[in-house]
DNA sequence: CATGAATGAGTGTTCATTCAT
DNA sequence: TATGAATGAACACTCATTCAT
């Protein structure tokens, strides 16, 4: 589906007030005052409130899906750094779209199964399947140790890099960040992020031959 | 502060239906049906609906505190067995108290400062003074290995909890346990997390002398 | 079901305006402002602007039903003059609630069959059943011809009387009456339309002996 | 006036929605969708929704009004079968324009004078001015009653037609006829309301000389 | 001549809260 | 102390209509 410059600033703007208060305690007319447009333009142009955030999702769900394929053909590199590219993938897409990351985790709770929560559990379990394929391949060729949870090793990669992103503030305060620019904090976060998870998973993932 | 019997089982009910639907989605109504109560009830007992999700988050913030006191001082066990003690903490306690740490880690994602994101960033800082606390020992005992940032490992430790747990399904339906029992299920994925989380800090937190 | 005082002068004042403007046509705005209650007290009181609608039925419903089961015992009066009792009957109720028969005349055309649709039609039914027996009654006594529809007269009563009072600005105009008070008006057509509509049914109806 | 098709289609569909759902029930997007047009060009083509209703009855106005000009000057047929012509065109058109009549019985009974209200009053008045011609030959020759209401007598024959065409599920239910198809029960209907409203008037209009 | 895009007003309904008792 | 009744504000959404093209 293809959206025109008008929907897409409805959809920007109702991702980034979702993210911030949440789809209950947005209002369709938050929305169209930020976005500069009127009210009656969301249910002409998406049906429906509802229907507004499953495009958000739509239209977002693409960078929720990390791309392993061609990786995986790739002799040149071994596994574990095949894999190390998987979390700075997870870790890039957290940082540069934080808003809807946010915005995901969020309705990820929902308890009651919307068409949202559908999308986003198909996602994930895409992601699964690519993951899983690259630790086979790397257990098969001896480099990974057995007996890896697949499903707990993708809660700590997304776990641990959502609670550091959308609680920010904690961290910021705690690393005495609290000014700094949004941009040379995500620089830093990137970073930070990247290499910390490597070596988590550096010695809990390689085969102690 | 004290609650009554009454207000306790506003506290509860409201705990319960915001972690489901979330804060802006669980009417004053709903809460005093579910609870059996009159309506006028919540505004009289807490003096509005915040003050209620307030009273919710004072009644249970005893329970985000880790405790460690007692432990630190406990010269039998190693300084890794102390941390194990507080993975397994943690872990407990988002096990146990599922509803409410649903709803806290909503409400954390709020960007809107409240009195709520405040009570949560205490909280946090203290368990940090802990765990900090127990891992300059380490270090200085030589135990532990420097330069571990304690609040990603505390992002990992709850990151970790969180997806696995509140966003349950995936869990279940990627281990074949769609229909265990709660209890069961409880009890088998407490475990799981358990030793997952302490083989993940292992390597990474023992210094390889 | 009862109602109290406030519910009845929303039901009354509903039915005014139905009567008026028609369902579709009225807003619930239109109700609150011209009974002088809040917009909300009609979803309080009745759940919707639906079931205030079938509320009016649910209190003139009674009014619908002519009553003959007295009349049909007393054998003192003749089965033509009991007729004539209910042809009375008839006008007079339709004089006396105009605002709530024509209300119920337009929702009879109603094709979407509603709640409200199959409340007239019961009573349509139960009116039906009452006179065809006195109707029978009258033919095994040799006293009505054999062979009149039932149906078809109370097509007539119903639909001379409501032609009459419901489109009452052409009666008025083509009788000179244009100016002349409700109250006077009222009396002067119950006076008309009964001998009038006697006076059809009487040679109709009657066997020629 | 005339139409032309793209406007006569839409004053078809408008005629037949308007008669299911009532003027305010149906909404300019409803006819657009129906007729297969674009919604503005309602606006575009009638200027309103009002007008377009207006057109409707212009459109139709002619099958409103009953022709008598040359029966009356027929002098090889009697007043009293002139008389029953009128009945018959009465039900013919009732029962070939069902939808048409349905919304003009609808817009009869508007308290608000519209201009719709306005040209159904002027119909009428012009019916009512043949029929009176009529009646009064025949009272002048003698074959008819002096003293009838000739206004009542309109109200009879259009109130029963009415009734028995637009609350027509009570009729076939209690005549066994749910199930007939359209054409059949037409035909029926149309014979049955001929017969019974010249047997209501033979002996009511004649004089018992 | 015709239309897709857009709008402000208005819809029925729900909301958290207040108030008289 | 406790509550049923009541309210104004806000809600998502639909409406007939306008306008640039």
């Amino acid at each position: 589906m293809e959206f025109n410059e008008k929907q897409l600033a409805i959809i920007h703007t109702a991702e980034k007030l979702f993210s911030i208060t949440g789809f209950d305690g947005t209002s369709v007319r938050d929305i169209a005052n930020e976005a500069g447009i009127n009210v009656a333009m969301v249910s002409y142009y998406f049906g429906s409130k509802e229907k507004l955030m499953e495009a958000v999702f739509e239209h977002r769900t693409n960078q929720m899906r990390i791309k392993v394929e061609n990786m995986l053909q790739n002799d040149a590199i071994s596994h574990l750094e095949k894999f190390y590219l998987i979390i700075d993938e997870y870790v890039d897409k957290f940082v540069s779209r934080q808003e809807f990351h946010k915005l995901m985790m969020r309705e990820q709770f929902n308890e009651k199964g919307t068409q949202i929560t559908d999308m986003i559990h198909e996602v994930k379990l895409k992601n699964l399947a690519s993951i899983t394929k690259l630790i086979k391949a790397g257990q098969k060729s001896g480099d990974f140790a057995k007996n890896v949870d697949v499903v707990l090793m993708m809660a700590t990669i997304t776990g641990t890099v959502s609670q550091v992103i959308n609680s920010q503030r904690f961290y910021r305060e705690t690393h005495n960040m609290t000014d700094l620019p949004t941009e040379e904090f995500n620089k830093h976060i990137r970073k930070k992020l990247s290499t910390y998870l490597k070596n988590i998973f550096k010695t809990f993932l390689i085969n102690e031959a």
